[in-house]
DNA sequence: GTCGCGGCATAACCTAGGTTAAGTTAGTCG
DNA sequence: CGACTAACTTAACCTAGGTTATGCCGCGAC
């Protein structure tokens, strides 16, 4: 089955994201891309492609789309505890322990591929360094974790929301979503509220000061950030802990 | 050399810790055994192990007291990211990122093994359980930043400070360290404070309130939890997210 | 002994952010 | 075209939690 341009470049940033944490062989690089090619799935906005208590048996990668990763209270109460941009995967590895512990929902339509697990275990036996770039990739999601704990425990509502505009902006460019100095922002004030830990309405009139000061704009679910130093320096924002270095 | 026995039940909690994680081969068991014996290292409270910007070169692991890992931000507020507790292991793998996110400090005098990452490799490479258990600690270790994440972002200062408590508990538990209804509580007030995102004195008020609900006892640095459920309830905690059900 | 200090406790006051409610806009479904 | 809905906006009001300050206790240094 040959592979089409169209197929390939859909795949292509998550080819080039893997093999900026780990250098890929080449096999290792055509293996993967073979497997994603298989089991290619879409779906649409808004939904839960997995949830907390189900097992796990496959991994998903993101081809398109933005995806998040959320928990909730009994009562509700939802925290967004991370978003998944294309090029990221989901649940590598996740099968190692038996059910999630979290939800994973769509926030937009989204184009990803599901690789069984046993298919996956193939892959990553056959090749240390896709083995080692999984693995590259679930630390650096931890240390994503942390800046976010420190982030929901210690910045103001202004510093919070920046630094959340921040951290999209540099995980979005190594895959080729930045624009200058504008990416899409295809989600709701709520999402960005219940990622960022505040209500809405705090949420929006955050928002609104951001644009007041002229920090951002936001428009037509676009986000421009016009002086990114003023904006990373009003959220306390140091970008090490994405290990961006690797993406030159 | 020998072992002596009480080298022996030095490591022991590590042992079956890793042990529940993914069952180990008896070689396994011996070598990492030997591992840890040969780098013993102590430390004093308070000691900052590591700090965020450090290369890692060795993995460490905790035999006894508290350490906690956190990240400052410019003007020195501080988030306790999480707890490392006996047992657990310090930067398992963190050598395959070139520097830490993050710092990790003592908050009680510790005994710890150091094992190099030359040899931490051959250990791993030479048995996949132990990988495999390391791998594991590493997932568990993703899921816990996450609720932390949600108990910052969504739960409420009393909620907070009861599910740290009830996570400290089931965490020690695995370990040996809960006796009946009792756990020590090493830590200041100011470290609780910083693990929930609040400040001293709010945390005090709080903890003043858990008191007077009858919920907890926390005098002479013991904590005592008469009704565990109640406790659970209060603090909207679920275990699941521990894995505790390897450890039976 | 007492000086100094770190940890705990409590009170008075204040503010960042939550809550409730209402209005606007734009898109979708008949 | 009008009805309905989802997303956003703004205002008024309120409270959870922050800040500042003061006092107490216990302990180690001298």
């Amino acid at each position: 089955m040959p592979l089409s341009t169209s197929d390939r470049s859909l795949v292509e940033p998550v080819i080039r994201r893997m093999n900026a944490l780990r250098p890929l062989s080449a096999e290792a690089r055509a293996s993967l891309e073979y497997a994603m090619l298989d089991g290619l799935q879409r779906a649409g906005a808004s939904e839960d492609l997995i949830s907390e208590g189900d097992p796990v048996d496959s991994v998903r990668v993101v081809l398109s789309g933005w995806l998040c990763r959320y928990k909730t209270l009994e009562d509700g109460r939802r925290q967004i505890v991370n978003f998944i941009f294309p090029g990221e995967s989901c649940d590598s590895h996740a099968f190692l322990l038996p059910v999630m512990d979290h939800s994973i929902a769509t926030m937009t339509p989204v184009v990803y591929a599901e690789i069984k697990r046993a298919r996956f275990e193939s892959l990553t036996r056959g090749d240390r360094s896709l083995a080692e770039a999984l693995w590259c990739e679930t630390l650096v999601n931890n240390a994503v974790q942390r800046e976010w704990a420190i982030n929901l425990g210690r910045r103001t509502a202004l510093e919070r929301v920046a630094h959340l505009f921040c951290e999209i902006f540099e995980r979005l460019r190594p895959v080729g979503l930045v624009d200058g100095n504008s990416c899409v922002m295809p989600v709701t004030q709520m999402d960005l509220a219940d990622a960022t830990g505040l209500s809405v309405v705090h949420l929006n009139r955050t928002v609104q000061e951001l644009r007041a000061s002229g920090l951002i704009v936001l428009r037509d679910r676009t986000l421009t950030v016009n002086d990114p130093d003023a904006l990373k320096a009003a959220a306390l924002f140091s970008p090490s802990y994405l290990q961006l270095y690797r993406f030159s």
